[in-house]
DNA sequence: CGCTTGACAACTTCGCCAAAGTTGTCCACT
DNA sequence: AGTGGACAACTTTGGCGAAGTTGTCAAGCG
């Protein structure tokens, strides 16, 4: 990769990991552009110069942030092909370590409610169908046969809940990712097994 | 019953109908208790006799509201004792039926986030623990011998999958009920079946 | 060049104050 | 038992100038 390409991603990296430690301490509303930049270490005008406003700064960010929590989930659902249950429990608890401590999930549940980030996040419904179908495309291509409907069924429940835990914790992520993919289980499970040359029929 | 009680009875009742239409319009904070009293048809000083403030009149408000929903649920459940899946889909269409029009749920959901009713629901996390703790007890109740931590497991998912659709639905009431039952009920189905003299094991 | 510094108009937020509205409570009246 | 008027304490609303922020220049520096 040349120099100058590098360069520039380290820049850009090096800014949204300063928003990132700033939104542990304040809102995204509260959080000047300046002070991302000061603390970053560039001028404000760099940061402006290479992301072009507030708006296309806090969407680079969220979309570096998705990015992270979706390709973990999916890394391990594609590391446990033969085993459904595993799946759904490595998934989650990915997905739930990295909400704990997760910028982007806690200014979506804590933050606004006016402007924060959160707006960006165009709404709720939008990020539900977004993980709902970006997860479903892993599952189908994870165990082929599988009945589209019957895949969105399951990531939409997951995610659901994933969100649901990530907002309102009842115990640890192992612990929360175990029990969840015990009542799910039994289901993929099924859907799993019925894969055999019938197409999925559930009672 | 005797006419002063049963007097009493139909003031509260008109003074809670009164809130529950002026819901539709605005949020909590921004109905005067004068207007509750007016709608009623009855005087701001009856009111305040009745239920002694703002904030005690809320309360009363919610716990009637919260109790026709759990008992909605509750007598599905009750009414399916042969069939546990039934039994969550009748619960949960029950739900998100009334929450489809609820004033509760929707000022949960849409209110403020500053002081509406949500603020006197405790927080979210006091309505989950209350929500799920009673319909454990309803599903120990219907199946002895369940092992109340499934069963708080069961209806602590159902109960977070309830409120993720009834603040933002996918499908109509009859259909989530259904996709979701088909979720829980593989899961629900093998807790029942090993009800036979042994104990609960989940492998 | 790529980055910084200083400057600047347009715009938003903040702090403060007075007007308007609400709450909770009395009491005289029916 | 319930009404209606009255009232002090308190909260919300609207206005307004000060302070801060955004987005964009252009000059300067290594």
């Amino acid at each position: 990769m040349s120099y100058p390409v590098a360069a520039k991603q380290l820049l850009r990296a090096t800014l949204l990991d300063a928003a990132h430690e700033l939104l542990d301490e304040r809102a995204w509303a509260k959080i000047p552009m300046g002070e991302v930049a000061r603390r970053a270490g560039v001028s404000r005008q760099t940061l402006y110069n290479e992301f072009g406003g507030r708006r296309e700064f806090a969407e680079a960010f969220i979309l570096r942030e998705a990015e992270g929590l979706m390709a973990g989930a999916e890394l391990q659902i594609a590391n446990h092909r033969g085993n459904p249950r595993a799946a759904i429990t490595g998934a989650l608890r990915s997905f739930l370590d990295a909400a704990a401590d997760n910028r982007l999930l806690q200014a979506m549940v804590r933050d606004d409610g006016d402007d924060g980030l959160l707006a960006l996040v165009t709404t709720r419904d939008a990020v539900l169908t977004f993980a709902t179908e970006r997860l479903g495309l892993v599952l189908e291509r994870t165990w082929p046969g599988l009945d589209p409907r019957d895949a969105r069924t399951v990531t939409e429940t997951a995610v659901r809940l994933a969100i649901s835990h990530a907002t309102l914790p009842t115990g640890t992520p192992a612990a929360t990712a175990k029990a969840l993919s015990g009542v799910i289980g039994p289901y993929l499970d099924e859907l799993v097994a019925g894969l055999h040359g019938a197409s999925s029929q559930a009672a």
